[in-house]
DNA sequence: CACCATGTTCCTTG
DNA sequence: CCAAGGAACATGGT
């Protein structure tokens, strides 16, 4: 469930859940998933603690805690890498496969599973200082971006992903912006011009805000059974919802939603990247796609 | 068996 | 020094 929305969707779900609840016992079955923390200095940190709250950071959840007596608050992180979960189960619930941390509180555990192990918690923060600025926040400006791009000779798509230029969007999220604003994913970054920026800034908040809302319909306290689909926890979750919430990824053949022209599949830096090469041009008069838009996602 | 998969980091090559 | 590409990480779905 790895970009920015379900990110944010999550922490909204485990801020009230988790605070000021006490950790008892701190079950470690996956030590890899705590580096470069070794297993004795993450519980001797964590055993004890109190949860003061939970935030996010891009795609990392930052939990905040605090210790009795001498000792300052600290913050730990989360990622999900992939396929990673974190949800609260009652304490006498069976733990699920895969499961790598287990955080014993008052009657209930909070579970980290993560079938394919590439998440991470950790009392290591490094990693936010390499993050650039929230996409939703007031750093992310025009003019930012803008600056950001003009010197780059690299896809625009992959220079997306590049989590230094802005936090928090992958590989679902950078395809469905860039259809959005209507912009080839191909194209080198610094062949953009201002409008074109303006368009993308305000695609990549309009995706990003259209999935955090479309998501609280979303069941969040999943602690078992297969995602409705591969794709987070959409589907059968929340079918009325499912059609519009990807434009373009994992479309590959159906038709542009906008233009029926077939979607097309390109790779680009290992990675798949979908778009519609009929809509997305920097051709003259094309740009934003009012009518693909609908007022709700505010991308204006 | 083959190929694909929401992410990050490290290594090599140019 | 930088950019770009690929592999690695580990497991499961199709």
């Amino acid at each position: 469930m790895p970009e920015l929305p379900e990110v944010e969707l999550l922490v909204r779900y485990l801020a009230p859940s988790l605070t000021r609840q006490s950790i008892a016992r701190v079950g470690i079955r996956r030590e890899r998933m705590l580096r470069p923390d070794s297993p004795r200095a993450f519980k001797r940190a964590l055993h004890g603690a109190t949860f003061t709250g939970v935030g996010r950071r891009g795609k990392y959840v930052i939990f905040e805690l605090r210790r009795d007596g001498r000792r300052p608050p600290f913050r730990i992180l989360g990622h999900l890498g992939m396929t990673g979960r974190m949800f609260i189960q009652p304490s006498e619930a069976a733990l699920p496969r895969h499961t790598a941390v287990v955080l014993g509180l008052d009657g209930k555990n909070f579970v980290f599973q993560d079938t394919r192990y590439f998440g991470r918690l950790t009392l290591d923060l490094s990693p936010l200082d390499r993050l650039g600025p929230e996409p939703l926040g007031p750093e992310f400006t025009d003019q930012y971006l803008f600056e950001r791009l003009k010197r780059s000779s690299q896809a625009i798509k992959v220079r997306l992903l590049d989590q230094s230029l802005v936090a928090g969007l992958g590989n679902i999220y950078a395809s469905e912006a860039l259809f959005l604003a209507g912009i080839p994913p191909q194209v080198p970054a610094r062949r953009l011009t201002f409008k074109h920026v303006r368009a993308l800034r305000r695609a990549i908040q309009a995706v990003l805000r259209h999935a955090i809302a479309s998501g609280s319909t979303v069941r969040l306290n999943w602690s078992g059974g297969q995602p409705a689909d591969g794709l987070f926890y959409y589907g059968r979750e929340a079918p009325e919802a499912a059609e519009e919430r990807l434009r373009v990824y994992d479309r590959e053949g159906a038709p542009c939603v906008r233009c029926r022209t077939p979607i097309r599949r390109v790779v680009q830096a290992a990675r798949s990247t979908f778009y519609c090469p009929r809509c997305q041009s920097l051709k003259p008069g094309k740009s934003v796609n009012a009518r693909i838009c609908p007022s709700t996602w505010r991308c204006r």
